[in-house]
DNA sequence: AGAATGTTTCAGTACCTACTGAAAGTTGGA
DNA sequence: TCCAACTTTCAGTAGGTACTGAAACATTCT
């Protein structure tokens, strides 16, 4: 089933043989990037135009991505446009040309701090709300004297703010990474690994 | 679209007030919990099926599961299993009693750290592999003096040794979390928010 | 042994996501 | 202004994942 992992075209027409060499290696990238990708809720398509662009290294059109992966001009255009909303892809003008270029970020700690903001904005802060809710929707419910000691309510409560504290957590972590950037990742980097 | 997120089913026959009150908290939990399971390469039920365990903080056995959750047998049946196999769920055989109960972990840094261990295995550890051996395929296609020398050739060395970088430093602090499970991660978190 | 209780497997299917391809839209040049 | 080059949108659909329900399997009790 991961057999045929190596026959995804590499690309079209006459190549040297380094050519050709170069080109299946960055394949083999490409898809296993892309499987990666989809176990990690990223669908598998972004992240092979992502690995593609990544790999190769300079700005590639439109029409190159379309050729290159054997995918719809529709497809292309989504992707491209989401990869750029997440700031992990640029867009590019070139002078004299009409069509538009894009490019990877080549630092692969700075495309990591990006999708870290991004995922704990879209993640992580909704659930560190609805923990929020669920604990004030019970304080509510027992508010009766009873009721505030069924070992139930009491037991939920608990394990809401054990995720809770994790959650919060994690999310200061994650800040620390945002933002620093290269600097500030290399920094924590650095600091842990001498620390253990 | 989501606007009938709470109308879910809370549970069955006759309730007291609180009672209510507590399972519309739980399940409040749970569907956010299920949410975010599925952006994160995790199908929904399971997480779902988790964050009740985890939230209720006692075994329950697979019809409870069903009925809580509106859920086939045969589903629920797959998705415990697979819980216990990351090791957040654990099999319990009350004295005296045929069928079998589920309790979750209660420590979510346990858990984080289990979850982390297995994803690293599974999907770290790939890619890092196919990583290295994409350069060897770029050393042997670049055995010819000018072939080494293509800048493409260069280019795309330079970027596999930056992933290459990026995914061995992150699988070294995983590593860290891993078997120190909540001292590690704490002991990372008060490094951290020193250093910076 | 057979019945009672509980669990697992799996073929079939429902549902949903991602993709295509063509039409509509946009931009710049003549 | 119209044309040419290029991009975006979107209805329809293909393909894939996850779910059901029933049958097969396992275990314990009588």
């Amino acid at each position: 089933m991961t057999t045929d992992t190596l026959a995804r075209p590499a690309a079209a027409a006459a190549k040297t043989p380094v050519e050709q060499q170069l080109a299946t290696a960055q394949d083999l990238f490409i898809r296993r990037w892309g499987e990666m990708g989809q176990t990690w809720g990223i669908n598998r398509t972004m992240a092979e135009i992502h690995a593609l662009l990544y790999i190769t290294a300079r700005p590639l059109c439109t029409d190159d991505v379309m050729d290159r992966l054997n995918i719809s001009r529709g497809n292309a255009s989504m992707s491209l446009r989401a990869l750029c909303d997440w700031g992990i892809v640029r867009r590019l003008h070139k002078r004299g040309e009409r069509r538009e270029y894009f490019e990877s970020l080549g630092d692969v700690w700075e495309m990591f701090s990006l999708i870290a903001a991004e995922r704990k904005r879209r993640e992580m802060d909704p659930v560190l709300e609805t923990i929020r809710q669920c604990q004030q929707m019970l304080d509510e419910a027992s508010l009766g004297k009873a009721a505030a000691k069924r070992e139930d309510v009491q037991a939920t409560r608990q394990r809401l703010a054990g995720m809770e504290e994790f959650m919060a957590v994690t999310n200061k972590i994650f800040q620390q990474f945002i933002g620093n950037a290269r600097s500030g990742l290399t920094k924590v980097v650095k600091v842990l690994l001498k620390a253990f």
